[in-house]
DNA sequence: GTATGTGAACTATTTCACAGCT
DNA sequence: AGCTGTGAAATAGTTCACATAC
């Protein structure tokens, strides 16, 4: 069962299934059923069976899954306690607000380099780390083993950013530039564009009645 | 073919479109086709067809479409020009990052309230707007005809927030906080969980060989 | 000849529904 | 009796492929 294709949205699903366990566990609860867990979700128990069920069976016939196992099962599959190394390239507002941002070292990520093209900011310190030209990119990142490549920089020079990365040697990209960025095959990119976003917000407005 | 179901990919793609075809007759470029149009977004030009194929015809046999007036059809698909009323609930990093964002005023967004439950905070001004305590938010919201919320406060009190806002009137929430929110179903909430994306990522460095 | 618009085929994902375990 | 695990059915979304229009 386990190497079957699992769709994308099962593994973002799995972090929401996670964060739910890890709160029953904190509540001294023992077991919940996946109706249980598909309403505190918002997602259907069928979904959650299914979900979890690409990656074994965890739960007991006619009382539902252990909630400590669950949530160690999830820890487990999900690969917490990795930590990875990231750098961001563009320090703008935000970049700066990731940066500082409690988030990362709880998800095991360490911000090790930072970049910009701004001479001013050249050698101010960010969230730990010092920011440095871009033209340094190669050989930081390559020294510093950074395999996660945040870009916030803008749109026109987005995709130049991405290339550097990659051709330095980061596996996945995050990108928050609103544009389309080309990547080889074995990269993993995720957009998050928060115009868009936005924008979908308003589309929604406007057609509503 | 207008009120056929539109998939939410088809509204998130139309903007990539018109971003795309807004950069191309900035080049002077009279015509595109769906080829050219899904090179540039990384899309089948199948795909770029049948997206545009839900809201009327707007190529021409033979040579493609007319970037002008592709570019005006999809401004008046997706409201362009049209502006909304925006608070911001919780002015921590994110918060105060997303207050600086430029593109709020591009994409039709007035900020017009912020509100935070820190008393040092109550009065500042951010992005022009004067940090207000949460219990005048049902007041202000009426006032200031806010319509769209966007919750950057912790994940506990996330959802008591976005009652409050619901309440008080806005249709729509952008909800940062890394939580599952139950929201009547006339109201639009779209979830940007930062904490996930990262998560994700890191996922795929543990399963990659 | 070239490129659209769109049913039909295909693929992916979700929901159903129930046999089987505790 | 209650709830999981999972094929089968249903639904959603994408790609194919071609008749049609310029």
């Amino acid at each position: 069962m386990s190497n079957r294709k699992i769709p994308e949205g099962t593994i973002s699903r799995l972090f929401i299934y996670l964060r739910e366990v890890t709160s029953i566990v904190n509540m001294n609860i023992r077991t919940v059923s996946s109706a249980e867990l598909g309403d505190r979700t918002n997602l259907s128990d069928a979904q959650v069976r299914k979900d979890l069920g690409y990656f074994g069976q965890f739960g007991v016939s006619g009382s539902g899954y252990d909630t400590q196992e669950l949530k160690a099962a999830l820890e487990k599959i999900l690969g917490k306690g990795k930590t990875w190394n990231v750098a961001v390239v563009g320090v703008g507002h935000l970049g700066s607000a990731l940066l500082a941002y409690s988030g990362f070292k709880e998800h095991g990520l360490n911000l090790v380099a930072a970049f910009d093209s701004e001479s001013k900011k050249i050698g101010k310190n960010v969230g730990g780390a010092t920011i440095q030209p871009i033209e340094e990119m190669p050989k930081a990142i390559r020294d510093k083993k950074v395999s996660i490549g945040i870009i916030t920089v803008p749109a026109e020079s987005a995709q130049e950013v991405a290339d550097r990365l990659i051709s330095s040697g980061v596996e996945c990209i995050l990108n928050f530039a609103p544009a389309s960025l080309n990547v080889p095959e074995n990269i993993k990119i995720k957009d998050v564009d928060l115009s868009r976003e936005l924008e979908t917000l308003s589309y929604f407005l406007v057609n509503k009645k």
